[in-house]
RNA sequence: GGCCCUGUGGUGUAGCGGUUAACAUUCUGGCCUUUGGAGCCAGUGACAGCGGUUCGAAUCCGCUCAGGGCUGCCA
C-alpha cells in the first residue's frame, strides 16, 4: 500500500522523549496551537495543528487552542470562527482549553510593572524612525536611547500614563533594558508595549497599549503551563529573548522548539498574498477550492484524513523545503480510493442510440459501489435505449493506442453490455450522435463465448440523467515557486485555466441523494464532491483531483515528440 | 566585513561509528485488470567539497562552499 512509513521519530519527538526521560516537566506534555486570527488557516497551519495536537494525543498530553490576538488592527472575529471550524474539521479537539492572549492582558501588564521595578524595562519617548536608527545594523552595534536611564519611579508613572490613554499612538513605548550592542538584533532593547488606540475584537476599548509578540508569547506559554512551545524557524533568533523574559521574571519556563514550515509547489502559503487574492477578486473568497486554505481544500473535496496523512508523511525537520504538490494529490487519491463511493457521470456528453434495444424498455443494472471496500455494497443504475458517453471516449480516426470506442469496434459499457459502434452521425465536422448495437447476451459485462474487449467506458442513461454543473480545478500557478521569483509579482504567474466550468454534464440519478461536501469518485474521471452552492434544481460538483491518467500521459508524450 | 540555523536520489524523509545507504513520491519499463483507476514486479537516481580522528565516517572534529533567517511600535 505504501502508507506505512518506517517507525522513526522526528527531532521534536526525540526532544520530548528525552524530557520525559529526565522528568523535566514531571512527565507532562502540553503543547498549543497559537494562530493569529488575521486570516484563514492554510495547509501549512495544518502541519502545525497535526504536530501540536498529534503530539498531545500520542503522549497522552494536552494541546490548547490559543489565539495570539495582540494586534487589534489586523484581527477579526470572522477569522477566529473560521479557525475553530478548521481545527474541528481536521479532527482535533481542544476540549475546554480555548484561550486568547487577550485573556492575559492584565497579568502581562503586572509582569511589565515587575520588570520596570527590577530596573529591566523603561519607557522610551523616541519616535519610531529614531528607535530604528538607534538599533544599529547587522554589522554595527546600536546606541542607547537618551531615555534609557530614567528612574524606576518615572518609568512606573509613564507606563501608567500610557495605559491610561494619556499618550498618542507612537508617542511612547515600553522597552526591555538588555544590551544595544548584542549581535542578535532582537535583544537590542526590544519593545514590549506600543500605544494603539484600536478596538480589540475581544477586549473592545479596555486597552490602548498592546503587548508585542516577543513579550507576550512566552508569558502566554508560561501561564498555560505549556511544556513544548513549537513554532517555525523564523523564531529561532527570538528564542534568547523568549528565554530572557521568563528568566528575569523567574516564572515557569517552557521550551521553545523551531521546525521548518511547509512549502508546497505551485501555490503560495503567505497569508498576505492569500489575503490579496481574496480581496482583489482573483479567487472567489477564502474557501475558493483553488486555494491551499483548509476551507478551500474542504470545499475542493479533500478529506480531513487525507490532510492528516499528508502532514504525517511529509515529516518534520529544520531544513527549508518544498513538497511537490503531486505528493498532496497522491495522498488524497490514496485515501479517497479506499473511502469514496463510485458513480458514473459524463462531463462532455455524446449521445448514443442503441438501435437494436427495444424503444420503451429500461433495465436496472447492479453496480459495485466501491471495489476497494465490499461492505460499501451495490446500487442499481438505469439503462435504456438512449445514453450519454464521454466525448473523449470516441474517436472516428483513432491513433493505434486508443482502446475506446471507434467505428466498428466493440467495447464494454460498464456494468451493462458489450456495445458496437455502427454509425457516426455528424453535423459538418462535429460528431453529434452515435448509432450502436448491443449484444443482449453480454448483460452485466461478460460475454458467454469468452470474447474480450479492450476497454470499458462509463455512460449515463439519457432519460434518467441529472444535469449538473461541474467545476474542474487545476493548479493556481504556472510555476513551482510563484512567491520566490525575484523582481516579479506573484500574480503574474496565476494560471488562467485554474477553473473550468462545465455546464452540460450528465450524472447518474443516485448523485441526487448526496449532500454538500460529500465526496465520491466518478469512474475513470477522478474524485469529486458536492459544492455547497448546490441548489435543489442546480447541482454543482467540484473536481478534487483526477485519477492517475496514463492515457493522458501517452497523448502528452506524443504531442511532445511530434 | 555580524549573529543564528541547515546541507543524504528530481522532491520529501530515514540513518545516531561497521548497512549491498532505507522508505515514500516522481519518472521508465513490465504483469494484472469489467475504472487506461487500484494492485503487483523491476529499473534509473543521493551522502555539498576538502582535510582530520578512527582498523573503519553519511554519522565525530575543523575549514571551505552553498542555502535560509535576523536591521516592524507585525506575528
Amino acid at each position: 500500500m505504501g502508507t506505512t512509513e518506517p517507525e522513526s521519530k522526528d527531532f521534536i519527538r526525540e526532544i520530548i522523549d528525552e524530557d520525559l526521560h529526565t522528568n523535566k516537566y514531571q512527565g507532562r506534555v502540553h503543547t498549543r496551537f497559537p494562530p493569529e486570527p488575521n486570516g484563514y488557516l492554510h495547509i501549512g497551519h495544518a502541519k502545525s495543528i497535526c504536530l501540536n495536537f498529534g503530539i498531545a494525543e500520542e503522549y497522552r498530553g494536552l494541546c490548547n487552542l490559543r489565539f495570539d490576538d495582540t494586534n487589534p488592527t489586523k484581527e477579526e472575529q470572522e477569522y477566529v470562527e473560521s479557525i475553530k471550524n478548521n481545527v474541528t474539521w481536521l479532527g482535533f479537539n481542544w476540549e475546554d482549553r480555548l484561550f486568547f492572549a487577550s485573556d492575559y492582558f492584565d497579568q502581562m501588564y503586572d509582569y511589565a510593572v515587575q520588570l520596570v521595578k527590577q530596573g529591566q524595562a523603561y519607557v522610551d519617548d523616541l519616535p519610531p524612525d529614531i528607535i530604528s536608527e538607534y538599533r544599529g545594523t547587522l554589522t554595527t552595534p546600536g546606541k542607547n536611547s537618551p531615555y534609557r536611564e530614567r528612574s524606576i519611579e518615572e518609568n512606573l508613572q509613564l507606563l501608567e500614563a500610557m495605559k491610561a490613554g494619556k499618550c498618542a499612538d507612537g508617542e511612547k513605548v515600553l522597552r526591555a533594558k538588555i544590551d544595544m550592542a548584542l549581535p542578535n538584533l532582537n535583544m537590542r532593547d526590544p519593545i514590549m508595549y506600543r500605544v494603539l488606540h484600536a478596538t480589540h475584537h475581544n477586549t473592545k476599548d479596555k486597552w490602548c497599549i498592546y503587548p508585542m509578540y516577543d513579550w507576550a508569547h512566552g508569558l502566554e506559554d508560561s501561564i498555560e503551563g505549556i511544556t513544548h512551545s513549537i513554532c517555525t524557524l523564523e523564531f529561532e533568533n527570538h528564542r534568547p529573548l523568549y528565554d530572557w523574559f521568563l528568566d528575569q521574571l523567574k516564572v515557569y519556563h517552557p521550551q521553545q522548539i523551531e521546525f521548518a514550515r511547509l512549502n508546497l509547489s505551485y501555490t503560495i502559503m503567505s497569508k498576505r498574498m492569500l489575503l490579496q487574492l481574496v480581496n482583489d477578486g482573483y479567487v472567489n473568497g477564502w474557501d475558493d477550492p483553488r486555494l491551499p486554505t483548509i476551507s478551500g481544500m474542504q470545499r475542493r473535496g479533500y478529506s480531513p484524513e487525507s490532510i492528516r496523512t499528508f502532514c504525517k508523511r511529509i515529516g518534520v525537520g529544520k531544513v527549508n523545503s518544498t513538497v511537490d504538490y503531486e505528493f498532496l494529490e497522491h495522498c488524497v487519491r490514496d485515501e479517497l480510493n479506499k473511502s469514496a463511493s463510485r458513480y458514473m457521470g459524463v462531463l462532455n456528453p455524446l449521445k448514443v442510440i442503441i438501435t437494436n434495444y427495444p424503444d420503451d424498455q429500461e433495465e436496472q443494472l447492479e453496480a459495485i459501489n466501491n471495489p476497494e471496500n465490499p461492505s460499501a455494497g451495490t446500487r442499481m443504475i438505469p439503462f435504456s435505449k438512449e445514453l450519454y458517453i464521454e466525448h473523449d471516449d470516441f474517436m472516428e480516426d483513432p491513433p493505434k493506442k486508443f482502446f475506446r470506442l471507434t467505428p466498428g469496434r466493440e467495447v464494454r459499457f460498464r456494468y451493462s453490455y458489450f456495445i458496437t459502434c455502427e454509425k457516426v452521425i455528424k453535423n459538418g465536422a462535429d460528431i453529434v450522435e452515435l448509432h450502436c448495437t448491443y449484444d443482449p447476451d453480454t448483460k452485466g459485462g461478460y460475454a458467454p463465448d469468452g470474447r474480450k474487449v479492450k476497454s470499458t467506458i462509463h455512460w449515463v442513461s439519457a432519460p434518467h440523467a441529472i444535469d449538473a454543473e461541474v467545476h474542474l480545478y487545476d493548479r493556481l500557478f504556472n510555476i513551482p515557486d510563484p512567491a520566490g521569483k525575484k523582481g516579479h509579482d506573484f500574480k503574474e504567474f496565476l494560471n488562467e485555466q485554474s477553473l473550468e466550468i462545465l455546464k452540460n454534464c450528465k450524472v447518474e440519478p443516485t448523485i441526487q441523494t448526496l449532500k454538500p461536501f460529500n465526496r465520491f469518485q466518478f469512474e475513470r474521471l477522478g474524485y469529486f464532491c458536492i459544492d455547497p452552492d448546490t441548489k435543489p434544481k442546480h447541482l454543482v460538483i467540484n473536481r478534487t483531483v483526477t485519477l492517475r491518467d496514463t492515457w493522458a500521459k501517452i497523448i502528452q508524450q506524443e504531442k511532445q515528440s511530434a
